[in-house]
RNA sequence: GCCCCCAUCGUCUAGCGGCCUAGGACGCCGCCCUUUCAAGGCGGUAACACGGGUUCGAAUCCCGUUGGGGGUGCCA
């Protein structure tokens, strides 16, 4: 709002692993807070007991933590509150905005079918039955029969919804319990939100939204001291901004069920969360000067709702993945190596701690830094150093050494040459040059000739290059690796 | 059914009436570099859903159609 500064919220429910749309959303909502000056408050949407779990409360703070989100203010929990609905139930009803209601799903449906309704909404049964409030009756939300509720969207502009459309919804379960939107109504006057940036999905609830909030402001409702400000009368409706939906690749909304959605998968997978932030920015935005890799401070200075997008955007894993590798290669070699280190040593590595050796690794860690795009790759180039055996890929052993004719004449030609080199020029360019030789001896180019070779050492036959590789090696696992691997060729093929 | 939103290359997007024979990025394909793979360089593939208007002029404005999506819970 002019001359304040806007207070924005994210409101997840934590009902399962944090969502990469949540992330975008809370994303979008820090943004503007930063942008402004505002204030980023977290609220905990956990009204529906059956469904929230403490854990999941955690895996949003963790993942906005870790993608440096945390909020200024909160987490409030809604769980915590239900008092203070209580208050706004009682208002809303002495006001006559809710009335009680009996019918069950079964009855509701059947009134329809019977009306020749096909897939329908309330109606209306309990409206004028003046029943009374309590012994398991809902409370339900008296809608206007007429005119219509203008959702002033910052993104998509007004959008108007016709007041007839808008069935009696169920503010307050039976059990007493308030739901989704009249919760969210008294939270947002409480803390005083002043814009609501949040998912396309909820788009057509808002003007429920609207009617409640503008209900308690016509009963002179007053502000409780949540935020540690002084009470006040209900203030001007909030601006609202709808996200566009992140999709699969079927065009639908991300699903917690089918889709890869879990933020903190990403995060194990070895995406950075700097380029997971960049990437999210992209869906559904993009900077007036149309760069794709940018800084947060970049974002935080460029970023505007307005310039939003109106159509949804899919979640696209190789793009994210390309960012990630932009990031990789533009770190520095520390800080490439520190944020290896979490896939290298622990339970997840492929090796026991004690065969890692960080020296060895920081020799190759250059020529890795550039061939992974996540760092959860990083292992796999690097574990023939660290394994006693090097783990050999069928695969590449039947293409590079039994099927080709000349691995045994190559092998024993390597550990010849190797061998001289051992005490003398045990260097990439010395083992460059002998392998050269080699290769020239069966008439292969260097690219046929070191297949072989990298597959007995390596175990496969992509990876770092291989000279570096055998010089931070050495020449007694080289030499044993080589006899190795021509002892199974023979036994394969004597 | 009803309500709402959306519609540019496969994907993310630029474009906001003439600068568009539609630009970038990812992907894909070729070439170069090259000890594999990457990285890098160069080149290529590929889109304004359709139909009406408005206008001297439409990817851009309006209407319709089609298509997609969301909502329609005593979930959020």
């Amino acid at each position: 709002m002019p001359g304040e500064s806007p207070r924005v919220r994210f409101a997840p429910s934590p009902t399962g692993f944090f969502h990469v749309g949540s992330a975008r959303t809370a994303l979008f909502n820090w943004l503007v807070a930063r942008r402004s000056g505002g204030t980023f408050v977290l609220r905990i949407e956990d009204t529906d007991a059956e469904r929230n779990r403490e854990e999941w409360v955690d895996g949003i703070e963790a993942a906005m933590h870790w993608l440096s989100m945390d909020p200024d203010e909160g987490p409030y929990r809604q769980s915590a509150r239900f008092d203070r609905y209580d208050q706004a139930v009682d208002a809303l009803w002495d006001g006559g905005f809710l009335y009680a209601c009996d019918c069950t799903r079964e009855e509701i449906d059947a009134r329809n079918k019977a009306a020749g309704i096909q897939t329908p909404g309330y109606d209306g049964f309990c409206r004028d039955r003046k029943l009374s409030r309590g012994e398991g009756r809902a409370l339900r939300f008296r809608t206007p029969d007429a005119g219509v509720t203008t959702v002033i969207d910052v993104i998509r502009g007004d959008v108007e919804f016709p007041n007839t459309a808008m069935d009696d919804f169920v503010a307050v379960k039976a059990s007493g319990a308030p739901l989704f939107v009249l919760a969210n109504v008294v939270d947002d006057i409480d803390m005083r939100i002043s814009e609501v940036i949040r998912g396309e999905d909820l788009l057509p609830t808002t003007p429920k939204n609207i009617l409640m909030w503008e209900a308690l402001a016509s009963l002179g409702w007053v502000t409780d001291g949540t935020t540690g400000a002084a009470p006040e009368p209900v203030p001007a409706l909030p601006v609202f901004a709808h996200l566009p939906m992140l999709v699969n690749e079927q065009r639908k909304k991300l699903s917690k069920r089918r889709d890869p959605v879990a933020v903190e998968s990403y995060r194990d997978q070895g995406y950075l969360p700097e380029a997971f932030v960049n990437y999210l920015a992209l869906l559904g935005w993009s900077p007036p000067g149309g760069e794709e890799i940018f800084s947060v401070d970049q974002l935080v200075e460029w970023f505007d709702l307005k310039a939003v997008n109106h159509s949804p955007a899919f979640f696209d894993v190789v793009k994210l993945t390309h960012i990630n590798g932009e990031y990789i290669r533009a770190m520095s070699l520390d800080a490439f190596i520190d944020a290896s280190r979490p896939w290298l040593t622990g339970p997840s590595a492929p090796w026991p701690d004690d065969a890692f050796d960080a020296e060895v690794f920081r020799r190759l860690a250059p020529l890795v830094q550039e061939r992974v795009a996540v760092l959860g790759e990083v292992p796999a180039m690097v574990d023939f150093m660290f394994l006693t055996e090097p783990a050999i890929d069928d695969n590449d052993w039947a293409k590079a050494i039994s099927g080709d004719d000349a691995a045994a004449t190559i092998l024993e030609g390597a550990i010849a040459a190797y061998r001289e080199l051992a005490g003398t020029d045990w260097t990439a360019d010395g083992l460059h040059a002998a392998t050269l030789a080699v290769g020239e001896g069966v008439g292969r180019k260097l690219g046929k000739a070191q297949a072989p070779i990298r597959v007995a050492i390596t175990g496969r036959r992509v990876g770092p290059p291989l000279f570096e590789a055998l010089e931070v090696l050495g020449p007694e696992k080289v030499l044993a690796r080589l006899s190795a691997a021509l002892e199974r060729l023979r036994a394969e093929k004597p």
